[in-house]
RNA sequence: AGGGGCAUAGUUCAAAGGUAGAACAGUGGUCUCCAAAACCAUCGAUGUGGGUUCGAUUCCUACUGCCCCUG
């Protein structure tokens, strides 16, 4: 790889890490300094009136800074890897365009990982009957029968995959199914994809107690902002449990007790629980990408000045700015 | 103050005179279309001091702490 082949990438900026970490505040200063333009990468904040349970910034506070891929869908619809690399490859395409940098904020590892490295996901053709089929047999002749199947077309996959994790190994068998090759293989060769762009990965990250002290601060603001009224407005407008975006956190188990089916303060205790674990899943899957940037917020004294201080050096070494 | 009860993992609870189990929490990991999802692995405990016994965390005893009742 030459310096000129990285100087004609087009520049790209993620700035990600743990939920309530303090991502999007640093994010808009960034944005601002760099005349950049932020495409979200969460899951939950495309939706429409999931303001409060997303953590989704309000209007007065994006600082002027062009904000992407927010209040896009209705919690009705689905949202998923696929759509999202979509959405957001075309809104890089007009902040390309605009001459800006695109500054990707948000914590879904997964997300950033399909735009980053512009996965191939285009096996995909809608049709989910067979996904459907499998999920039937799961649940009539139990896991272990579905998993027999992996190993006989893709023993290699079953290494990776446990055979308790249904999801997987159906997407796994309807891979194989749709395309006639291994996931095992194609996954092997997606690994081995180059970024096509010159970009800057930062993670920011604070110390595990701290973090989780703001999880449950946050958790417990959300519900002074009225949590529930925001998940009773969507029950009633006739939300479910079964839709995508009622499996955020924050709305399953509010749903769960609005239902009855748990005490309010149940219903919290999850609600913190469930969110630290996320954040430590978080960490696990940014520990292993490839080049990324740590930021640790103790580091700096838990100045964002310092912080960005020390991200705009490292974008003018990656020339991207 | 008097009487009674209880002390086991971070928490809630098991068990047993001879290796102390679980759930949840905590920690580590997997992940290439449900990813705020799904899944895997793992650390960790018998309050303190005596006594009985081959052996006590278990039985006895004192202490300490907590809970209940009476006043």
């Amino acid at each position: 790889m030459t310096l000129t082949q990285t100087v004609h990438k087009p520049g790209l900026v993620i700035l990600t890490g743990p939920t309530a970490v303090g991502k999007s505040e640093l994010s808009i200063e960034l944005a601002g300094r760099i005349g950049g333009e932020i495409i979200s990468a969460d899951s939950m904040q495309v939706y429409r009136r999931m303001d409060i349970g997303s953590a989704k910034i309000g209007p007065e506070q994006t600082g002027g800074i062009p904000h992407h891929l927010i209040d896009v869908l209705e919690p009705t619809e689905e949202f998923n890897v696929v759509a999202f690399q979509r959405l957001a490859k075309e809104a890089m395409a007009g902040i390309y365009a605009r001459g800006h940098i695109p500054v990707v904020v948000g914590g879904t590892g997964f997300y950033i990982q399909a735009l980053l490295y512009d996965i191939d996901f285009t096996e995909n053709d809608e049709d989910t009957a067979l996904r459907a089929r499998l999920e039937e047999t799961a649940a009539t002749r139990g896991s272990e029968a579905l998993y027999e199947r992996l190993r006989q077309i893709d023993p290699e996959s079953c290494e990776s995959i446990h055979a308790h994790n249904v999801k997987r190994v159906i997407r796994a068998i309807e891979f194989y199914e749709k395309t006639g090759t291994k996931i095992s293989e194609h996954n092997r060769q997606q690994r081995e994809r180059t970024s096509p762009y010159n970009f800057a990965y930062f993670v920011l990250n604070d110390d595990r107690q701290r973090l989780y002290d703001r999880i449950e601060e946050r958790v417990d603001q959300m519900l002074k902002q009225g949590l529930l009224e925001e998940v009773s407005a969507l029950a009633a407008e006739g939300c479910t449990r079964d839709m995508v975006s009622m499996q955020g956190l924050g709305y399953k188990e509010i749903l769960d007790y609005l239902d009855g089916r748990c005490t309010l303060e149940e219903a919290v205790y999850t609600l913190k629980r469930d969110t630290r674990h996320f954040a430590k899943r978080q960490l696990t899957w940014f520990r292993r990408e490839r080049d990324v940037l740590w930021i640790e917020k103790p580091a700096y004294g838990y100045d964002n000045s310092r912080i960005l201080e020390y991200m705009m050096r490292e974008l003018r070494d990656r020339n991207i700015m």
